[in-house]
Parts: C-alpha cells; structure tokens; sequence
DNA sequence: ATAATGCCTACAAAACCTATAGGAATAGTA
DNA sequence: TACTATTCCTATAGGTTTTGTAGGCATTAT
C-alpha cells in the first residue's frame, strides 16, 4: 500500500476546499465533517510545508483556507507528492536516498524505473479539476478509466 | 514507498534462481551471498505460503529451491503479488478490506482504481525471462523503457 | 557419521502510521 | 472590550509493519 491516509486526506481536503470555495474561505472543521476525517489530523497534514504552500490561509472567525492556484492548475501527482514526499514504488529511486552500490548490477532496478514512470505519469496527467469534472483518465493503455 | 524489501528481495531470489539452476538446485546460501541479502531474513520469505508455491525446495546437502515453472510463465506482478500480499495503492482497494462506506461517494476513489490498474497492467505485462532478457517493457505510454 | 541444507518458532529494535491533546496566536463581531 | 471561531504549534502515544537476528530440528547426500 502505497499511498497513506495523509495522501489520501490530502487530495480529499483539496477537492472539498476547490468545490466549496465561493469567494471565501473554507474551514478545516467544515471539510473535516463532510469528509469525515479527525479534524485535529488534518490540521497536522496541512502544515506539511508542501502542503501548505498549496493554500492561502487565513486565521481567525470566518478563516480557512482556499487553494492558492485554481484547481486545474495541481495535478494529482503533484498533490501527492507533497503529501507523502515521494510516490517512488521503491526506496532506491527516492530523492535523497543514499546511492545503492548495486545499481549498475541491479538486474531489478529498470522494473522499478518503469513502474515510477507509469505511476507518475498517470497521476501527473489529471489535476484537481479533472477530477472534479469526473473526467475519464487515460489508463496508461487503450482504455479509459472512471 | 510501495513495494517492501520483501517484495524486491523475492524478485531478484526467483531472478537469481531462474539465473542459477541448471539441472539442480540454487541454496538460499548462494543466492544471499551473490545477492547481498540476509540468508535468515529470505528463509523467513520464502515460506510465504504464496512465494513457497513458485517453487521447489530440496532440503538436505546440495538441496535448495528451483523455480516450480519455467521464467516465462511467472510475471513481475505475480511474484510481487505473493510476496506483498497487494499491490494495491490504497488500502480501501485491497481483498478482504472492509467496504468502505463512503465508497459510493468518494470522488477520489476512480483515482484509486485507475492506479491500481495501471500499476497492475504494468508488472503483469512482464515476466520474469523478460526481466533477465532485459527485453524492453511498455511503459504504459508511447515510449519503451529500459 | 558428518556436513550442508531447508524448515520452524521466537524475539525484538526501529520506523512509520494514525491519530489525540492542549494551548497560543489571530481575526472577525457584538 | 469581550467573545468566538479559526489557524498554528508542540508534545505525546498506541498500534502496526518492517526488517531483521537467533537458535535449533529435520532432511539428505556423501
């Protein structure tokens, strides 16, 4: 399994902030109830700095939050990755990751390649908005999903 | 991160099993040793009830494992499948998990299902003689990889 | 007999996940 | 000013999973 609940939290507090923002703000406490998600761990998740330069907040009665760019301009992936810091299948091909003294033997490592690219290319090829509209995504292969 | 030791340390024991047997066995001893892996720790894989049917085990001097079907007839995912137990990206996608109630609503959950089959139709589209023939893989796309 | 192997069970440190709790700072409103 | 609703910050913690280590029994070839 490879998207925790904070990713997962995250895409659905991000949807549910574009849906219901008019002209104002949307609360943490109002998300959290219709997306019934503890309150207390979404407010950890979005100060995930990532996360947090994604919205424009604002304190104080009648605060919360509001995407800082419209919704077609986050794709999933990106949102993703901000939560969970990589979407890599593998720990090797992670950022920072100290450099395996295997690679150049790895018989393993082009598999992981592949399944990085596929990943990433289908959660980079949809955004918020996309998803809002339920529109099909590509699949990777002939069909179309959703 | 979405596939454990477990699941990379099973790919490349069948790889370096199907690399290895000849007319006989392959020892957990040699392959850890060329493999770099903890011999314990892949005892402790290979008995996965799942991983444990893929191949055929002799004990005694000059015993080990071979694969119990040829390179061919094993893909990527099936192999990673019986060692994870999923390779679902999310947990509410996985066997035997709950239903979720939100499930008829939640707007995230098509992200969810075309994932998990892109992922899927990714490392079920190669098998393990592909793997060792370093024979290109589609990506999913329009380019090949490796 | 001996040695090399698989097979089985128990233990455990470390990391990660999934929160809960309390309170300070901020900003509207009466 | 007082009140209320919100974000923001820090600390704590139980549970699960990961990643092994350790020891010993059973099996088989030589």
């Amino acid at each position: 399994m490879m998207i925790s609940t904070r990713g997962r939290y995250v895409l659905r507090l991000l949807l549910d902030i574009a849906e219901h923002q008019g002209e104002g703000y949307v609360s943490l406490k109002d998300s959290a109830e219709r997306q019934e998600i503890s309150k207390k761990y979404l407010e950890q998740i979005v100060i995930i700095p990532d996360v947090s330069k994604m919205l424009v907040s604002k304190g104080g009665k009648n605060g919360g939050y509001r995407l800082a760019k419209d919704a077609d301009e986050y794709t999933v992936g990106e949102v993703l990755r901000a939560a969970e810091g990589s979407l890599s299948p593998v720990a090797c091909l992670e950022i920072n990751h100290s450099p395996c003294p295997r690679s150049a033997d790895c018989i393993a490592l082009p598999v992981w390649k592949g399944l990085d690219e596929v990943i990433n290319k289908y959660l980079d090829g949809m955004t918020l908005q996309d998803v809002l509209d339920k529109k099909p995504g590509y699949d990777g292969g002939d069909n179309y999903v959703i």
